[in-house]
DNA sequence: TACATATTTGGCGATTTTGCCAAATAGAGG
DNA sequence: CCTCTATTTGGCAAAATCGCCAAATATGTA
């Protein structure tokens, strides 16, 4: 592997570690839905704010999503509607998972 | 957000953390264009074979590859052909950071 | 200007991840 | 049985991630 492909590779992992924890996931799949301000986000996610924001700069510095201020708050959007295809994408894995531990059974 | 969805998320981003590294990823393109033995893979990889044996490993119990051992050497396959799906989705936001960076310039 | 609310940033300890070495395990062939 | 090759596992130090608190910043309002 040269150092070509594995820039490329470090740029793409960058991203995929970018939604690699659970509350980012669900941050991502809230946007999916409607954009959302950081105060929202905190009361559903239930962590302290500085946390919530915490995540939030890091989905927004992998470009995945951005941030627009409404006078005192931060509204949060989806850069990409394509990252619901990775979802399912997953969620197949799982399915997957589960299958195949059944037919153990 | 409840614990079924909490739950829901951390599944979800323990699939998602296996992939995120870029060897992993390289694993994954390339056991996507065709199954390939820990040998092979940890010469193109350049790096020690316990390192290349552990993220296999990994991506093994996320899931994503199963092996098949022939002979002394073991083969490892993608277990989802979707896994390219999330690439595409990332290379789309690689391009649009890309994109956004000549537009400020 | 002073105050209240919303958000970000700095920092710290705790936990997890990473990569290498050394050692253990497994199968093929003499 | 012994040896060689392929692979996995245990362990350790370095690096990265995580979540909270405290402090700084920004904005709307009295």
């Amino acid at each position: 592997m040269n150092a070509k492909d594995r820039a490329r590779y470090e740029a793409r992992a960058r991203i995929v570690k970018a939604m690699a924890h659970p509350t980012r996931l669900f941050i991502l799949d809230r946007l999916a839905e409607q954009e959302t301000c950081v105060c929202e986000l905190t009361e559903m996610i239930g962590a302290d704010v500085s946390t919530v924001s915490k995540h939030l700069s890091v989905l927004k510095s992998a470009g995945l999503i951005k941030d627009q201020k409404r006078g005192v708050q931060v509204y949060y959007q989806l850069r990409t509607p394509c990252v619901m295809k990775v979802f399912s994408c997953i969620e197949g894995v799982i399915e997957n998972s589960i299958k195949e531990q059944l037919e153990l059974v």
